[in-house]
DNA sequence: CTGTTAGCGCATTCAT
DNA sequence: ATGAATGCGCTAACAG
């Protein structure tokens, strides 16, 4: 009750004419100025106010949160990142390998911006090798603060040197080469694959096959050296034919079944560098009448919502994605807030988890005779 | 080469002095008064140019072109929504019913948005009802430009109140009921669900079960009645046990199962209102042994990435949500460029699809017979 | 057709 | 502890 019902009458018919006015075209902007007036203070003590500065009075503080308050004021992201030569938006740039993957990501950075006055803006991006020289250009036009880097993006040396020519921090997650300078979120992709075959091998499993992922995304790579490293520490040999190629989609998981499924004597497990490939193995040999995990094991990567839909649910090594994309966030939040200090990049590996579900067991050894006297 | 090499030198030494520094803080600027300057023309003749604006001389406008282009320069887009008094962000509002959907608006969005000066910003909404008030807030903090609405925040009068008073334009996709200055694009749910009841009809079932969606979201009531309105239309009485509540996640198509696996006689078809309960009740009949679609057929709706990852794939009506985004977009797009002009208000209806997979098939009649005696 | 002059709303010196 | 003045990069009236 501090300011008369005089004032209070005047910003409320600025509220209200113009949406009154049925032409709805724009509110009236409630500015610094308004709540300046109003609370008796100049614009920079409200700056000072709204910007939590030092060197306000209490009372005074309060005043002004009051009038802000009152009049519904919200500052312009505009006017506030020409002004400070900044601004308030994160660029998170993916290439759309799973749709689970994706929605993860943004999740995990999305609940870290809660409440913070920085926005999360989406760069999908189709074909990253023609995306190459574009990269200075959209942070300048967009005026993004910071960019969030997801594979195959996250180890791209091109886009990185774009980056770091442009200014702005960003943080990599899932990179797996370390970059001087660029703060990294990962998992041990390769100690986590390792864990997942010694356990197809713990099981009893000795032919196992690896179906890769996308080759451009180095942690496809990280897993198959897990792969290899477990079996040859296990003393079995690698066989060539064993290991097939795929891109991390559904559909590839299909097609590698085929391959697999013709293999004589057939593999009594498959490791699928991801669930969505997984997926497809699982699809696959329903069609072909391979009982899973009776005659076949199946398991997967990241644990995406996939794993737990299909029938049975698959067997998988949990990546936090969320997990991953909140920390990433963090960081580049640390460097905006705090300033850019190279020195002090954080590379942050988090923890993976095997879930173990429905869809590995221990090998059919009829099978492997059965496939023998083929 | 109208420009001599002075000038050159000078420019170039200002686009790369900073970042070879060392301290990496900021690119320079490229302002319009630097295209200006080295075009030999005014401020405003190279706004005139980028925002292709009449009134230029073709030569002219060519020679600001390639200042620019040599200049890499960039718009800043604070500076311009600040000016321009108005904003290039449109925000997506969406509460998280399941993730393809989210992947597929945003795809959608995104798609139509390429090539414009447009971002498109994310807003994931927990919970809708404690969303009421802070949408102009956040607008306006955001400085949005228009607003998409997926549902069931496109349903949601309060926010659509809010929305109307802030003056900025928008779209709801999937909303039912209409609503005058709010165009809206949309299936036609009720004749969707009508056919795919039909679908099922004419395969020979009798006793189909409903899985209804979350109730806030007013597409499952759609749905429903359009099954009501097939069922009755063939003479058959609403069981109402027969229908089942379920909010479209995956996790309560599983409890559906458990319900409608109970049932005596169990019906021979289950229509579920989306592809996530539909793939819920694939799993669970896996589980319990029951063959889909021999002892029982399932359909879903949307045409996820779900319906053809489970086995069998799942028979579905396709709903095109990307589709759907995209002509939201695109009309945001015109509201924004053309004025708002609330009379020609665009209501949008997409075309629906019955996909045949292989989830549904002839009751099998035995199936009746044998609940029947027990 | 083109240029000049004013701001947009805010942060930021530098006074006080 | 507070305020006046200056300008961020651009668009928007107006003049020519």
């Amino acid at each position: 009750m501090t300011s008369r019902s005089k004032n209070d009458s005047v910003y409320q018919a600025a509220k209200t004419t113009d949406s009154a006015s049925g032409t709805c075209k724009r509110m009236p902007m409630v500015t610094i100025r308004d709540v300046a007036a109003m609370s008796g203070a100049s614009i920079k003590t409200v700056s000072r106010v709204l910007n939590n500065e030092p060197n306000v009075r209490p009372e005074m503080r309060e005043r002004v949160l009051q009038a802000a308050h009152k009049l519904n004021y919200h500052p312009n992201m505009a006017a506030r990142s020409l002004a400070g030569r900044q601004s308030y938006m994160i660029g998170l740039f993916y290439e759309n390998p799973s749709p689970n993957y994706v929605v993860n990501i943004q999740t995990g950075a999305l609940d870290r911006l809660r409440g913070e006055p920085y926005r999360l803006l989406m760069f999908p991006v189709e074909n990253f090798k023609e995306f190459h020289g574009k990269m200075i250009a959209i942070i300048r036009s967009s005026g993004l603060a910071g960019v969030i880097l997801t594979p195959p993006l996250s180890n791209d040396p091109e886009i990185m040197d774009e980056l770091d020519q442009s200014g702005v921090p960003y943080v990599r997650v899932a990179g797996t080469e370390p970059r001087p300078g660029s703060p990294c979120v990962a998992i041990k992709d390769m100690i986590a694959a390792r864990e997942m075959t010694r356990y197809l091998l713990g099981l009893g499993h000795r032919r196992i096959a690896f179906l890769r992922g996308n080759p451009v995304h180095p942690a496809s790579n990280a897993r198959f050296e897990g792969y290899c490293y477990a079996l040859q520490s296990a003393g079995i040999p690698i066989d060539p034919d064993l290991v097939i190629a795929g891109d991390f989609r559904f559909a590839s998981g299909l097609e590698a079944a085929r391959k697999i499924f013709a293999l004589n004597p057939r593999p009594t497990a498959v490791f699928s560098s991801n669930d969505d490939m997984a997926a497809g193995i699982v699809q696959a040999a329903h069609e072909h009448g391979i009982a899973v995990p009776r005659q076949l094991s199946v398991v997967g990567f990241d644990d995406s919502q996939l794993a737990s839909i299909v029938w049975p649910r698959i067997t998988t090594m949990r990546q936090p994605i969320s997990a991953m994309a909140y920390t990433a966030t963090d960081i580049i939040l640390n460097l905006l807030e705090n300033g850019w200090n190279t020195e002090e990049i954080r590379n942050v590996e988090l923890d993976h988890a095997l879930i173990i579900r429905d869809s590995a067991g221990p090998p059919f050894l009829a099978n492997v005779a059965e496939k023998e006297d083929a």
